[in-house]
DNA sequence: GTGAAAGCGCTAACAG
DNA sequence: CTGTTAGCGCTTTCAC
């Protein structure tokens, strides 16, 4: 590969100027200019990025931090994030940490060796560690999908408000003995989604007078086979609930499944909601009512930020929270 | 950030004498080892990847180029390459350029320039011009999911026997007029995945002495809704299928959407087969009888032939097709 | 405008 | 075993 001296020699310049074309600096004479892309073109040379990033101390590149790229709620995030980075020129390196303390600190430390520029995460809990090994290194870093009580900046969604929608829409449309199937709970800390989210369900109940049945209060693990256990050890239990609300579309399908495999009907013995707004919560049938996350919108707003950060640019709102949005298909039966 | 320079000046050696500790080098004393990771670990260094990077002309970086991660096939098949590389201690950037031949020339070049180790291609069809520019650059390559005349290494499956296996399915069980909904044919090469699984079906009805109807291809876009579409004007027009075979699981469900508010029953009616095993064909109803990619395990393959590759070793098969599988649920109907 | 030269942080002969 | 030194390919003063 042709580096930066051959393009000087076979252009009589030196390599300064060769560097100067190839930064379009203002301080390269047009003949010059035209030596070296000539001379350039002719030995098929492109400036070494990794080079430009050793002398620069900058490497364009930003890590990225997920659980699990096949989860389809990240790997939309992701899709948004990369959409903007290929628009400032920046790559990004993706990592897999399965929500794993140690995992995820061993990419963080990675991506610090490699210089990344910055660092947009993601996790179920933004814990002390998380933010002492962030802020003792000095890394820059948004979350996204989560907030947090650190001075991090971070974009989100309210849960809270956006489980209380959900619920509230059930209570609207006549349903009093409404079920709710949340996720793990990790020792009740807030901003993990399953709390937040169960909190507001708590208080839509609350707020509306209904009462709450620790019956129809189920932990499933955000697959569609544990919202299809969790329904279904619901529906045999004791009190039958009227509306179930999984806080994620496909612990929704897994319910409604077992609705179906219990011989009832979703929506017209029991309504559902979900919440995520996956593609296929429209193609299912029924086609499910759900919360909808502006997932794609949360990358690119992350992605926006974490490079405003690097740019050192003025920011004026640091912690974000993008607006959700209640999508009302056939899931759910109008009982008034 | 503490330098090479620092920790050496501190533990009172070489530079030479640091980097040896550090790359593991026999020719280090314990007591120099001592001395130096004491001094390292008081300025908190740790080796720069860039620097280490440029000096070997290694990045233990593996570009990875999908036409879009938010497609939950290559989120799997990426999270499969991304397991591999964390255990063989190399990272990946990660490129969405949506098989558009622009963006994937863009992406390749930039790649290049950023010196990854090598390249784990993905795209609808693996064309002269893309085998030009890896070649003629030197770049290591492997595709995934896409096999090729050219002499370049792939990890895929054999399409067109996975897609005679599934109508072969359909006819054993007693169906006569298959339908099928593929994917966009973009000017009949082989290798692309609808033209050679297309072929397939053709194959079986050929080789069972069924008559194929044009009226019962249609052509969609890999999504649900092209499904759903492509199913409905099946069913509108003259000749009833009793079976439809789509290409992939989300057309699938989007097919039996289609059956199901076309006022008919899947499987009573109409029996369907898909493609792919996505999590959802589980549990959706009815479940989805469906031909199961290797989705993790062709990520996993290619990556570790891509490593190998890059390692210089010797690879006894550079082009591997991976089994795909029946499995059979509840779509389809056992007519005799 | 341009070039010489000193880095960026590390590896790898080479000599001792 | 250890240190010196010359790179890796590029950017960026600083003179001219």
């Amino acid at each position: 590969m042709a580096t930066i001296d051959d393009v000087a020699r076979l252009a009589g310049v030196s390599i300064a100027t060769v560097s100067r074309v190839f930064n379009n600096s203002p301080l390269a004479s047009d003949s010059a200019r035209e030596k070296v892309l000539k001379a350039a073109k002719e030995l098929g040379y492109e400036p070494s990025m990794l080079a430009r990033s050793l002398a620069m101390k900058k490497t364009n590149t930003i890590g990225l931090i997920v659980p699990d790229i096949s989860n389809p709620f990240y790997a939309e995030v992701v899709r948004g994030i990369e959409d903007i980075c290929n628009i400032y020129n920046y790559n990004i390196t993706l990592c897999n940490a399965d929500n794993k303390r140690d995992k995820e600190l061993q990419y963080i430390e990675m991506l610090k060796n490699r210089w990344v520029d910055g660092i947009i995460f993601h996790c179920d809990y933004f814990s002390e560690e998380h933010y002492e090994i962030f802020s003792s290194r000095n890394i820059k870093v948004v979350l996204a999908g989560r907030t947090t009580t650190f001075d991090v900046p971070y974009v989100a969604i309210d849960n809270k408000k956006a489980a209380y929608d959900a619920t509230k829409y059930l209570i609207s449309t006549g349903h009093k003995k409404i079920g709710i199937i949340h996720g793990p709970l990790n020792g009740m800390k807030e901003t993990v989604d399953s709390v937040d989210r169960l909190i507001g369900y708590k208080n839509a109940m609350i707020d509306a007078g209904l009462k709450i049945y620790d019956e129809l209060i189920k932990e499933a693990n955000f697959k569609a086979k544990g919202g299809y256990k969790a329904a279904l050890e619901m529906l045999k239990g004791d009190i039958k609930p009227d509306a179930i609300f999984a806080i994620s579309d496909v612990m929704a399908m897994g319910a409604i499944n077992a609705i179906f495999d219990f011989g009832l009907k979703c929506p017209d013995d029991i309504s559902v909601v979900g919440f995520d707004n996956i593609d296929l919560s429209e193609v299912m049938r029924p086609a499910l009512t759900t919360i909808a996350q502006p997932m794609y919108d949360m990358g690119v707003v992350a992605a926006r930020m974490l490079i405003k950060i690097i740019d050192n640019e003025q920011i004026s709102n640091k912690q974000v929270i993008l607006e959700h949005k209640l999508i009302v298909r056939d899931s759910c039966k109008i009982l008034k």
